[in-house]
DNA sequence: TATCCGCGTTAGCATGGGCTAATCCCGCGG
DNA sequence: CCGCGGGATTAGCCCATGCTAACGCGGATA
């Protein structure tokens, strides 16, 4: 029983909502894939009876350790080919993950260990998310989001959030604006409104609070 | 309504039959996608239905020009990627052809542009056979399979039949004997049950009828 | 307290893509 | 002329993946 492109994908989704700690219910599967309620309870019924999830008495849905290891290797996979993309073919920052997003389903273990090899085992993919398998266990607990830096502070950004990779446009503005990992930035100032004002490379940029909750920083 | 993996396996099987000239029927295709032939009946109905496909009246099927156009893109992607897979990533020469068949459901149309561009527009796959839109239109009558070569016959391999693809046994045989597009062979001697004596590269092989006839070639 | 909102499930349905078993049809050879 | 073999279809079934409509439930709020 092979898992298909469709139970991939949800536990991709599961994997990297648990990562950046957001509560995993039904109803919030069902956003970020883009089907129906009834569809994602038919469909954790089935990851469930296959062993590749639980879901607890408050209805929070886990990946059990089987299920935990396809998701790595997916998310392994899917954040090579992303390097991979920018690298051998010159593709765009802001268009690989889609790229991605459908070929992570069809390279095999080998290719992909090929594809790392050729790249030099990178640690993070081009938007600054983990490579399992290639990380160091660096300390994550010193990554914050930029929502919550002081005024004052100098940060580098060190990757986006998951959400943010499933947003072209939002994509396309942080690589317009230079918001990648590993700029280095100052932030001058927040307004009432919660917008920063921030400095990088001796410009000025203003972003509101939704864009700066997905950056993800460190103290500088 | 796009195009689902499953049909495009249909329209690419068809397409190569067609280009090796066999009847294309239910029951070959059947045969060639390994599944039952109901199932074939039910997918074709399908094929006709949104226009990809129609059946004559003695059930001859063939495609119609858009499902011909789609056809050859599938092919075009199948074998640019196998030649970047050896390329880029010095995949095997028997290997990648499995690998191609699903990566070429996932490939986009951008991708495959810019991987023809980096291998600089190659007008055949590893294994010989033509990439549309980049093939020149050579004479391809002089081609001829090497069962019906001549003892005494000097000719240079130009590449696999189509089945010969899917049969990995092979594969790594022809590989192993460097029966591969560009070699140059003479033809010793047939014995009485149809194996062929061969000369290349001063080194003598013998290849039975069925593997010769999987091998086209043209006058050297 | 009454209501409503967010959430989940149930029921009912569709489509694609598979399968086996059985039947049917056509042409060829004894 | 009968039968057989190859090929196609029919009938009947299964599962994965999607949908809408309707209902149920529990907590927050007016």
């Amino acid at each position: 029983m092979p898992l298909t492109s469709t139970t991939e994908d949800y536990l991709l989704a599961i994997y990297g909502m648990r990562a950046e700690a957001e509560p995993v219910i039904n109803a919030r599967l069902a956003e970020r894939l883009h089907v129906a309620a009834p569809t994602v309870s038919a469909t954790l019924d089935r990851l469930t009876r296959d062993g590749h999830v639980w879901i607890d008495d408050r209805r929070q849905v886990f990946l059990t350790l089987g299920g935990e290891r396809v998701a790595e290797r997916l998310a392994r996979r899917h954040r090579l080919i992303e390097h991979w993309l920018i690298r051998t073919l010159g593709m765009g920052w802001a268009e690989v993950h889609e790229e991605a997003d459908r070929l992570e389903h069809s390279v095999s273990e080998e290719l992909t260990e090929r594809i790392s090899a050729s790249l030099g085992h990178p640690a993070t993919c081009p938007h600054g998310l983990p490579i399992p398998g290639n990380y160091p266990e660096t300390d994550v607990a010193q990554f914050f989001s930029l929502s919550r830096a002081e005024p004052g502070q100098t940060v580098r950004i060190v990757r986006l959030s998951e959400p943010a990779e499933d947003d072209g446009e939002l994509l396309r503005y942080f690589e317009e604006k230079q918001l990648v990992p590993g700029h280095i930035m100052t932030v001058m100032e927040i307004t009432p409104s919660g917008s920063m004002v921030l400095e990088l490379d001796g410009e000025t940029v203003v972003v509101d609070e939704r864009v700066a909750s997905n950056l993800w920083v460190m103290a500088a």
